[in-house]
DNA sequence: ACACAAGTAC
DNA sequence: GTACTTGTGT
């Protein structure tokens, strides 16, 4: 695990800095009851005589939220599972992350600390960080992400005292506030990052996710990403972007996604006969050829149309084969 | 295929006799809307001051439905897939039927014909069949069958102008009857018999199936079985039972309890080491070393703890087990 | 962690 | 129909 501007470090072990978070825990109900919502308990009464003010426009939740990433001035970024009992060797893991993939694999429900650092700013208090999972086929890419109709399920356990019914992806983190777009209709969860602990130098936040990906009527097997932005006064002001696949299995699923990304990388490349695991990882998807994916790390898109050695092709890249294609452009 | 109080007739061709019946083809929702409901479009408001009959009750909707068949005084029989293109060798097959497991397997939503037929009884016209959907593990067997979450979304496609979004099992009949038993909480659909066509000696029903029995929150893939009972002036007079799964794969799924059912016959069955296929089919239950399932033809209740030969059994035997061994003292 | 079940893409 | 994916029971 390293900070994702800093890509290539090597590991770093901090899980005894945060000895009482616990990320493999059960979602504590009530700590979702603290958490305020701007989110109207009915979302079919929003206009509402005394509520004329036009709710402001975010470009971090339209419709198709750029996934560009970039630090910024204040040098923002972000390390996954930072403070994790997860590290210890006698906790079960309930999540994974691959740093080569960049991208998590979780059950769900289940707690991801995600820490975040600032640089260039002595006071965090008006810096918020807003988390927003979407779809990565470019096919789908405009369409919110909705959690599936049983887990929407009031009567479903992950809702007791749930106000945030909605939204796939929470925060466990009492002044966590879960806004909808009203334009796109898409779901997210800010936070302000309120000061680091004394002697730390980023602040953690836990995240979960409350649908898998192959969740039927909600993700259905699509690839998704978290949107990472820093926000000061609603603007966007850094951002950084983690795959994530919410799964029963994280390890053997990454495990066979990291196997197939090693074993494949530009052999399986070149040849058409497209077989297992269509996209990046097993999730297949539904439809195929498309460009870059927005998830891997900025790239020159230039390098899209011009950099592709002209060999002959039989059928389309998939979305796999693409993100392959660039990954080891990038690293290979 | 064949009537089931003669369950080991040979195949009865008769899907020339019903050429307008398509049983593949797609619900049609139309046909729903034209169907009377006796259940209020709200089931909250059950107790409105001009409702005061007290609802009628009949034990066939109770909280624990007797699966024994019968056939009764009028010789109620059923037969399921007579009368379907299915059988006509150019159209895909959504539904199989092992007379073997007296099993149906069919894809969610498919139309399958079952044809009833009756005798010593000229006037059918008060004769009404009533088809239920019950969970066949003695543990779930109190359960009423629910839809899921997600098949009962009133935006899924199969609830298209659908009043009857709360039944897994629906028909495909004008006149049909959606009931709930307020006191069990189950759903049935109840259909008068009507007069056979002309030249017909049985009236035949779609039906069809609107979860699967892997749906997640609701039948999560649990054995179920369908009973049809005859009823006359909301009396039991005949009941028969038809093991159901309804899945992706009808045929891959038959052959693959088929073939279990056969090489495990007897061989499987003494030893421990319980593995594959843990219930009668592949779908798994949670709980097991259960009693004799309520849906195989009816068994003197002795026969369960005294014509078992007292081989050591290092291992409860599981639903399945015990189904097998019983089904091999009847055909084996 | 393994084996299997059961949906889905091709 | 085949192969693969991905949840579940053990
Ligand atoms: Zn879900
Ligand atoms: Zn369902």
């Amino acid at each position: 695990m390293s900070f994702l501007n800093t890509p290539l470090d090597g590991d770093v072990p901090l899980a005894e800095l945060h000895p009482s978070i616990d990320p493999g825990a059960e979602i504590n109900a009530s700590d979702y009851q603290i958490a305020s919502s701007q989110e109207s308990e009915n979302e079919a009464e929003k206009e509402s005589p005394d509520d004329v003010k036009p709710p402001p426009f975010n470009q971090a939740t339209g419709e198709m939220p750029s996934t560009e990433e970039f630090s910024g001035h204040y040098e923002f970024s972000l390390l996954m599972g930072v403070g994790s009992v997860n590290d210890a060797k006698n906790v079960k893991k309930s999540w994974e992350y691959s740093l080569k993939m960049n991208k998590l694999y979780v059950k769900v429900g289940s707690a991801v600390p995600v820490s975040f650092k600032i640089n260039n700013q002595l006071d965090w208090s008006d810096l918020k960080v807003r988390a927003l999972l979407v779809y990565d086929n470019p096919d789908d890419a405009r369409t919110p992400v909705e959690r599936c109709s049983s887990h929407k399920d009031p009567s479903h356990k992950s809702n007791k005292d749930c106000p945030n019914v909605n939204h796939v992806l929470c925060c466990q983190h009492r002044n966590a506030s879960y806004e909808r777009d009203q334009y796109s209709g898409r779901y997210s969860v800010v936070v302000a990052l309120g000061e680091p602990q004394a002697g730390a130098t980023y602040a953690t936040i836990l995240y979960m996710l409350n649908c898998k990906s192959s969740c039927e009527g909600g993700i259905s097997r699509r690839n998704t990403s978290i949107i990472f932005t820093l926000e000061k006064n609603n603007k966007v002001c850094g951002r950084h972007v983690v795959h994530v696949r919410i799964c029963s299995c994280p390890k053997r699923d990454m495990n066979q996604e990291q196997e197939f990304l090693s074993c494949s990388t530009s052999s399986m490349l070149s040849r058409g006969k497209k077989r297992k695991l269509d996209h990046f990882g097993p999730i297949r998807i539904k439809s195929e050829g498309y460009p870059l994916p927005s998830l891997l790390p900025p790239l020159p898109v230039s390098s899209l149309n011009s950099d592709l050695p002209p060999q002959p092709r039989y059928e389309p890249l998939n979305y796999m084969e693409v993100s392959l294609h660039f990954f080891s452009l990038l690293y290979g």
